[in-house]
DNA sequence: TTAAATGCAAAGAATTTGCATAACA
DNA sequence: TGTTATGCAAATTCTTTGCATTTAA
């Protein structure tokens, strides 16, 4: 935080330690509560602007899952997503499942996809 | 539409003819607003009642491709996204790229991927 | 003639912004 | 001591909902 000429304040700590203690994928309503339980006074938008920094630098994911809130996440725990349309169930999946698609997309398109950050949405084992 | 016990009225005749003519992945407000050009007053949950509709006839396919708006087309034109999460420049990309991986993805968790119904992010050829 | 569809206005969820104040470095 | 970060309230964006009225079949 400091390197990149940031500042180390309490809301950061405690958004950072939430991060941490905290299962994947939150919103930043859910984070905002947990952080809340410890800290009552920092607004949702402190929240949210923090959350920005920490997409920009890097630290942390924000990944679109569907229709719903944006989903973050420890940058250090990258995955792919594949959520139910219908019963919205939510399963990760390991970053190597994309490699022959990623490296044909990259070819094609010289595009780099980022697995992590998006969700393949479809019908799970128990929806279809 | 009737077929499904619906009715055929004005404003989801004006619906489908926009969807029609205009080119893909319109947000409900650009639908809307297409709409508009003819029939100014039909009113924007008329027309968001009407998508929700015809997506659960499986006539148009809704899909999140980021934080945005909510991303519609006709079913029968059926393609994956790319889009660059810098520029937010979208590429259709072809069904069948995603073959394999569907197939790794049903097999290993039962899981059906509607790859028309989202988008892969990452970063395009220019923004890299 | 009656169930389905619409318009309107209002509410809702998720997120962003302006501005005065507080506090890290 | 001067930015940087925060709180607060209000605004924005996208979407949904309740209800009285209209309309297709």
């Amino acid at each position: 935080m400091r390197e990149a000429g940031g500042r180390a304040t309490p809301a950061r700590r405690m958004l950072l330690r939430v991060l941490f203690s905290e299962g994947e994928h939150r919103s930043a309503e859910e984070l905002a509560a947990a952080v809340h339980a410890q800290a009552p006074d920092v607004n949702i938008s402190t929240i949210y602007r923090n959350l920005d920094e920490l997409v920009r630098l890097g630290v942390v994911d924000r990944a679109y899952l569907g229709g719903g809130p944006a989903s973050y996440h420890l940058a250090s725990a990258a995955h792919g997503h594949i959520v139910c349309e219908l019963c919205g169930a939510m399963t990760e999946v390991p970053d190597d499942l994309f490699n022959d698609l990623a490296e044909v997309v990259a070819a094609r398109y010289g595009f780099k996809i980022a697995p992590h950050r998006f969700a393949m949405t479809g019908l799970c084992a128990n929806c279809r």
